[in-house]
DNA sequence: TAGATTGTTAATCGATTAACAATC
DNA sequence: TAGATTGTTAATCGATTAACAATC
């Protein structure tokens, strides 16, 4: 384990290599090549090798890496083992599909409950976790500390969310509201699923005019689109 | 409008300005410099005046941003207002959550329908939202041409669907598959929502030692931990 | 051994920050 | 006018790519 800070856009490179290697692993193939790698991930080899000397030494030269070792050895960087428990604060209708699709147990993560403020949820279930109401967090989370809140509240509710969450020690925070969490405590880190930003970021991409294709260029005015003393008033709303 | 291609990564900042404009907005605040808006977002005064000028001239010197002015010329960076139509690949959960959750409407994208192969659902709804069959999205698109498709399906399936999106000449891909997806046509747009990623992004930090607490140190051996010879064969699961 | 491929260092490229002239 | 703040250019920083010695 390398000592230096591990930059974060190393960090968010891996659970990409994870996924093609489980991929590899289930179709039994023992070994991989950076190259190979980088074919399958769209990633560069010479990106992949700095990425993984950050987390070990995995590979033999002229071999490559076996793929169960490079496997496991990413799994124990992510913490896919240490059987993290997590709580789902919003028992919403992603807070549902969340829990109903996503394999937490399958990588070592143990979903405690789902909280809500709505009484009327109180005693329901959700793909078979207990849904409790909001107030009774910060003693559950007394009892057995938690590691991970997924956060799918809504984005009025978020500050005094993360402030509780931070009263109850979780360790990360999974931020699925659209806003920008923060808190005085650097204890905790925080993961952003802006479903917001990404949507728009794609909107902004297909809307650049070197992706603009015909149909879209006679949709809106072509003149006004590139005046630029238009576009500040254009499609004003209130 | 600047003809130099724009950056992704500038382009990934633009809906989070237009956030936080929008909330200046309600607020009824008329006018915001760039080290206020700085404050406000985490990001330096200096990015966001770069950031801004790619897409034109928006501020007045010893003034700073006019909201209304920035955020609709913004709002027209983000093509918010081209009326895009949009369909869901898939009608599970994530798909219902989406399509009851999201504002859609709100920043001028329509829903057309929601797509999927399982056949019980046809003729059913989803907050409003005609479900049909799978097998009837290419008519449609024919019909009604799509700009944006979500992808909420199954990651097995979800090549055999970018393939037929492609084929539905559908302009950007919102892809909630934990898959990358990939076109031979250049023409699509893919933006990737890896809750799997992104989570172990999150335990990933957690995990790192310099962020580790008293505790977790205590429940994973902390010799096995940082010996480097041990990584690889930590934890090994089949 | 010869061929292949890693791990790592050096060179390049791009993004961020700093600085400031222009100007509202 | 004086103070403030943009838009833009130059300097710095960091990430990616290229290259290759080490070595399996």
């Amino acid at each position: 384990l390398k000592k230096d800070k591990i930059p974060s856009i190393v960090i968010r490179r891996i659970p990409r290599y994870y996924r093609h290697l489980e991929a590899l692993h289930k179709k039994e193939i023992k070994k991989i090549s950076s190259d190979a790698l980088a074919l399958r991930t769209g990633l560069s080899s010479s990106k992949i090798r700095q990425d993984l000397a950050y987390f070990g030494k995995f590979g033999s030269q002229g071999y490559g890496y076996d793929v169960a070792e490079l496997m496991s050895g990413l799994a124990n960087a992510l913490g896919m083992y240490n059987n993290y428990r997590a709580v789902v604060v919003g028992a919403g209708r992603l807070a549902n599909a969340l829990v109903a699709n996503f394999p937490f147990k399958k990588y070592g993560i143990t979903i405690d409950a789902l909280y809500d403020i709505d009484s009327s949820l109180l005693g329901t279930h959700a793909s078979g976790y207990p849904i409790y109401h909001l107030s009774e967090l910060q003693n559950h989370c007394d009892e057995h500390p938690v590691d991970i809140a997924i956060l799918s509240a809504s984005s009025d509710s978020a500050h005094t969310l993360t402030n509780l969450l931070v009263e109850c020690k979780v360790k990360g925070i999974w931020n699925f509201t659209n806003v920008e969490i923060h808190s005085s405590s650097k204890k905790v880190v925080i993961e952003n699923v802006h479903f917001f930003d990404s949507l728009f970021a794609l909107c902004c991409r297909v809307n650049t005019y070197d992706n603009l294709s015909e149909d879209l260029l006679q949709r809106t005015n072509m003149m006004a689109y590139f005046s630029e003393k238009y576009i500040p008033f254009l499609f004003l709303r209130e």
